[in-house]
Formats: C-alpha cells, sequence, structure tokens
DNA sequence: TAATATTAGTTGCTTTAACAACTATTGTCA
DNA sequence: TGACAATAGTTGTTAAAGCAACTAATATTA
C-alpha cells in the first residue's frame, strides 16, 4: 500500500523555506541580470563591498557564507568588467583589498533602490510588530540551525 | 566617498532568507546525500510521490517548482535505481505514472523521520503560537511575491 | 633560523541547473 | 476531417556551483 500519513509537503518548512527564498531572490535577480548580466554571488559582493569597502575576498565569503571559489571567479568578472577594484594588503600580501568602483557604485545605486522598492513592497502586508516577529525568527531559526548535530 | 547609508545587508530580508534555506535544505541534503547519493531534486520528487503516488512528470514540476528538464533527468536516474516506477497514462499517453517502488518507499522510510527530526528540532525553541504566526507569514510573503510586478 | 603548519586566493574537474530546441501526442477550430 | 496550436517529456548545450588540489605568503614551533 503506498499510503503514508499525510506529509503535507507543503507544509514542510525546509521546503517553504526554499520556494520563498527562490521566489524572492529570483525576483530581484531578474532585475540586476535582465539590466546588468550580473549574477546572483557577483551581486551579493557588490552589496557587501558597498556596505564594507575595503575587505579582502576572504571577509566576502565569511560574510556571505559564498564558497570561495565562486567568491573567486565572481570576482574576477567583476574586475574585468570594472565594477571593482583590487589592491595587495601590504600587511598581509595574500590578502586582496577589493571596493567598488565608480562604476560598480552606479550600478549599485541603479538596483538597490529597485531591490528595497521590492523588499518594501514584499513587506507592505506586514505591520512593523509581524515583521520584527519574522525577524525574530529567522535569527532563532538560524541560530538552531548551526548548533543542530547529528 | 565609498559611503553608503548602512544597508544591513544582514538584515535585507531575501538574502536572510536565502542563508537560512540554504543552511536548513543543507543539512537535510546532507542526510540523504550522504547515506543514499540522493540529490535535492530527486528527494523532493520521491516526498512528491510519497504524498501523491501515481502523479505525472508535470504534475511534479508544478508542485515542486523544479524545471522539467531537471525533473525528467531526475526521474531517469530514480528509475535506473529502481526507485520509482513509471507508467504510461493509457488516457493520454504524452503523460506519464510516477510512483515509489517498494525500494523508494524504503528508502523514503528511512529519511524521512530524520527530515521530520531534524524539522522537529528546528522548531523546539518556538511555541505553536509562534510556528503558527510563522507560517502564516511565510504564506504572506509567498502570495505577495507572486503578485509583485514591474 | 629552519622546518612545518596555516591561511588567502586560484585553478582544474565533475556535476548539475537553466534554457532552448526537439519529438510525440493530444486538443482546437475552420 | 485536416491543419495548426498546445502540452508532456527528452535531449543538447552552456554556464555555474562545489570540491579538491594547488601556489604563494604568513604564522608557529623546535
Amino acid at each position: 500500500m503506498q499510503h503514508r500519513k499525510p506529509l503535507q509537503l507543503e507544509s514542510f518548512l525546509p521546503y517553504r523555506l526554499s520556494l520563498l527564498s527562490n521566489a524572492v531572490s529570483g525576483a530581484i535577480a531578474a532585475v540586476y541580470g535582465d539590466k546588468f548580466a550580473i549574477s546572483m554571488p557577483e551581486w551579493r559582493i557588490m552589496m557587501i563591498l558597498a556596505e564594507y569597502p575595503d575587505i579582502s575576498a576572504d571577509e566576502v565569503c565569511r560574510r556571505t557564507k559564498i564558497e570561495k571559489s565562486v567568491v573567486s571567479r565572481a570576482v574576477a568578472r567583476l574586475l574585468k568588467r570594472h565594477l571593482i577594484n583590487r589592491d595587495v594588503d601590504d600587511r598581509d600580501r595574500r590578502r586582496s583589498i577589493l571596493r567598488l568602483t565608480e562604476t560598480g557604485l552606479s550600478v549599485y545605486d541603479e538596483v538597490m533602490p529597485i531591490a528595497r522598492d521590492y523588499e518594501a513592497k514584499l513587506l507592505s502586508d506586514l505591520t512593523a510588530g509581524e515583521l520584527e516577529t519574522f525577524n525574530g525568527m529567522i535569527d532563532k531559526l538560524m541560530e538552531k540551525a548551526s548548533r543542530i548535530e547529528y
């Protein structure tokens, strides 16, 4: 008998989170992807560099959780397109120092408002209190997820 | 001047959702991946077929939001490993009828409790009320995400 | 200081996702 | 009915992710 107690895949949290995350990230990716041919990791790196200029690729990895070879190639591509600059850190010459160029900033300044606007629209049905609750839960779950072991 | 008003990437919802979803899905993927060499789309398909036996590949796509070529190849692999069966739908011979085999069910029955257990642990710090709230918000956001246009 | 370990970043390789083009079957409409 | 459109599923191709192996620089320890 193929009958199982209702799994309710639709109510399975990992699955629901995945659908939501894909829907949301995908909508924004369509913006910078179509307009500027920028990939998701590239965009994430640009966002991080807008917020934390002059950090190393390694710190980009730590902050974005993007795998280092992906960062390396994304950085190479952003360099080639002159969207970021790279210097060598003189105190540790293994380290790079990355930062958006003026061009990179202008792209960022064009895309970011759209992303913010999307986020605002997305959240417009939630009250401030609900949003706070929601964010608190995400934090809790992130924290918990990092602790669970088998 | 590279100074931008704090973006707080860490508080940017799409980004936060992506991190959480990756953490959660990744933890479970490690289980079925390590134990049975099953990929994420394969596992999703198995979950859907456990809940809805005898549906077509097309319906799998609709329910899982997995792209049809990915489903096609995942189905091929699951067939080869005898984890699912495929028949032709006689009322519409383009359609397939997919279902877990006994082997597939046994794999499912071994993995699913672990996945459920993980989910339970993950959610163990939330009260029933909080969980309900959280789920409600995910639904709201999914709904909203599907409506926003540019 | 010399030997070894660690770290930052790059590159090679394999697997997979995404998109388009294709085949086969069914549906629609003149 | 016959022509054309739509649908289910497969396959080819390209680009990207993930992992391991590698190089170069720095840190550690004897």
